[in-house]
DNA sequence: ACCATAATCAAACACTTGTTCTATAATAAT
DNA sequence: ATTATTATAGAACAAGTGTTTGATTATGGT
């Protein structure tokens, strides 16, 4: 009963985490309020404390957006190009790396990776058979970005649909239909593009 | 004189991202003032504008620091960006610098550069507006190739052709027509495409 | 010298945002 | 049941912040 109602506290975390990857800075506490669902903000100050307390954030000065996320070990010297995923969520399993790519640190985070796309089924958003995606591992995705989702076993780059509140992923090709998924297993979102010409 | 008293822009866009890798958010005018040492957050403003229409930040809404920045600053190494290029062949002269990127060497090379990308006349090749090409500097393109090429005084982007022995700037997008040029002025190929999704 | 454009400033305004204080539910402990 | 603790709400304030407007000072071209 307790279990699977996510406490609070976890979800004020997890949305500052969420916040920064995608805005590049941490939300402000009627921004947190909003998304947890609660109205006082300084309820949303409350939690604050408390994370701070636990030692995973910090809060100094009185400027806006002053959360920091501790051990946010940003920054990693190299990140792993993955083949085609099977099964689960990659592991950085030898068997998967294709390589490393050296990439400035400020851009990426832990967790980020860049897969070999297979196939044309996104050609029409300029992602073609061998290019390169960045993927941010994040469970949230919102409707009309692309990213990576589970399907039979593979991975698959999609653009997020919503057709009546169900979710669809959808080809950005003439030649291939949405796909109406039972089960949305999310694995990243899709935020940048890298072709090599030559 | 000009040459040490480095711009205003360049340092308006080096804080952002120190201040950004620092402290996990974006600066607010104000600091940015007081940092490069002005007094005027309208001065910040004007920059900030420009660097926009440059396409190395973006801003949406009022809210706090809402600067994001772009650039798939992947990788190692500095190489310069370059915008349209007008008359000749590009000079690393300043006024032509959008900016710089730090990338990887093993892609790169000495003379290599990024241009961003005007219009839509290559989109079914997977090229879009505002994306960054690298582009290696050389007088050889085989046919079929994508290159840059002078056009007008003006730098364009488009595949090499030939018929009956003849150049063809090749658009990949049926609303554009063919261009024969009476003289070919290749700048260099196009080895790379780097699209920022967020 | 004159004009156009680029760069900068100062001030003011409205909206954001962090903080604090008090009050009230909800829950747990006694 | 009574009490203590934990969660949440609401309002209000001061400071922070983005934006705009108008003026002023370079700078560069003719």
């Amino acid at each position: 009963m307790d279990e699977n109602k996510k406490n609070n506290l976890q979800k004020v975390l997890e949305f500052i985490k969420d916040y920064l990857d995608r805005n590049q800075k941490t939300p402000t506490v009627r921004e947190i309020a909003s998304a947890i669902g609660v109205s006082s903000t300084s309820t949303v100050v409350y939690y604050l404390r408390k994370l701070e307390k636990k030692g995973f954030i910090s809060i100094e000065g009185k400027k806006s957006r002053n959360i920091k996320l501790k051990e946010t070990a940003f920054l990693r010297k190299q990140i792993p190009i993955l083949g085609l995923i099977r099964a689960g969520i990659p592991t950085y399993a030898e068997e998967n790396i294709e390589g490393y790519l050296n990439v400035d640190d400020f851009l990426f985070q832990k967790g980020d990776f860049l897969l070999r796309v297979k196939g044309d089924s996104m050609k029409d958003a300029g992602i073609f058979d061998g290019d390169l995606v960045l993927v941010k591992q994040t469970p949230v995705i919102n409707p009309g970005e692309i990213g990576v989702f589970m399907i039979d076993g593979e991975s698959t780059i999609k653009q997020l649909g919503l057709e009546n509140g169900h979710p669809v992923l959808i080809p950005k090709n003439r030649d291939y239909s949405p796909i109406y998924p039972k089960e949305l297993v999310v694995i990243g979102r899709v935020t940048a593009v890298i072709r090599d010409l030559d």
